[in-house]
DNA sequence: CATAGGATCGCCT
DNA sequence: GGCGATCCTATGT
């Protein structure tokens, strides 16, 4: 049993976090169907003390009130209206890290995750992208809060969770740059807290 | 109650 | 490469 466990999350370091998931492989299974990839591409959110973040300024509501909860869970949001972005939740309860998974490598049930994007073929944009790795892995803004340290049953309706295949990521295969769509966020939208990898 | 804006994507030109 | 979709959230009156 390889799943990720709660004191890997539940570390302080969000921006060491967000590299380390590189090569973390990220399951979902809904309706008896498994479906899953290795994650290539992530981006951390650093808490109160980031413009970029949501929970910036310390700020509770409804929505973000998942991020206060302990590594390990996942808070997922509706974009634009649209798109649900998955994200991780890292760091002890009421410390709101958080790191968004932007793109995986779909490898397991690849049907099923062909069939829920509307796609005939696998083209070089499958499975990059917040909004897509949600799409084609079935995940819902419905979702956050599920804890992803569980692995489901075999006859359970639905779970999230992470696992360590044993992908080592050299340091110096990482690319670094500033996150996306953030430009809000002043100065912080300079930290380069995205992290790429080509496998 | 009304309003503005968003951690994006896909289609159109 | 430009733009519309689409709806939740936060904020203000």
């Amino acid at each position: 049993m390889n799943i990720l466990q709660r004191a890997f999350y539940e570390r302080e370091d969000v921006v060491l976090i967000a590299q380390e998931l590189l090569g973390k492989m990220l399951f979902t299974q809904f309706n008896n169907t498994i479906t899953g990839g290795i994650i290539i591409e992530t981006e951390a959110y650093a808490g109160i003390t980031d413009r970029a973040s949501h929970a910036f300024g310390n700020k509770r509501t409804f929505r973000t009130e998942v991020m206060y909860s302990k590594g390990g869970t996942a808070y997922i949001y509706l974009c634009y209206g649209v798109h649900s972005l998955f994200n991780v939740v890292t760091n002890k309860k009421d410390i709101p890290d958080a790191v968004l998974i932007r793109a995986i490598k779909p490898i397991i049930g690849v049907d099923s995750m062909l069939q829920r994007s509307g796609k005939k073929t696998v083209d070089k944009e499958f499975g990059t992208g917040p909004g897509r790795v949600s799409k084609i892995l079935g995940i819902h803004f419905s979702f956050t809060g599920f804890d992803l340290t569980v692995k489901p049953s075999k006859t359970a309706e639905e779970g999230i969770w992470l696992e360590d295949n044993r992908i080592n990521i050299l340091p110096e295969k990482i690319l670094k740059g500033p996150r996306v769509g953030v430009d809000y966020a002043g100065k912080d939208a300079l930290r380069l807290y995205r992290f790429r990898t080509i496998i």
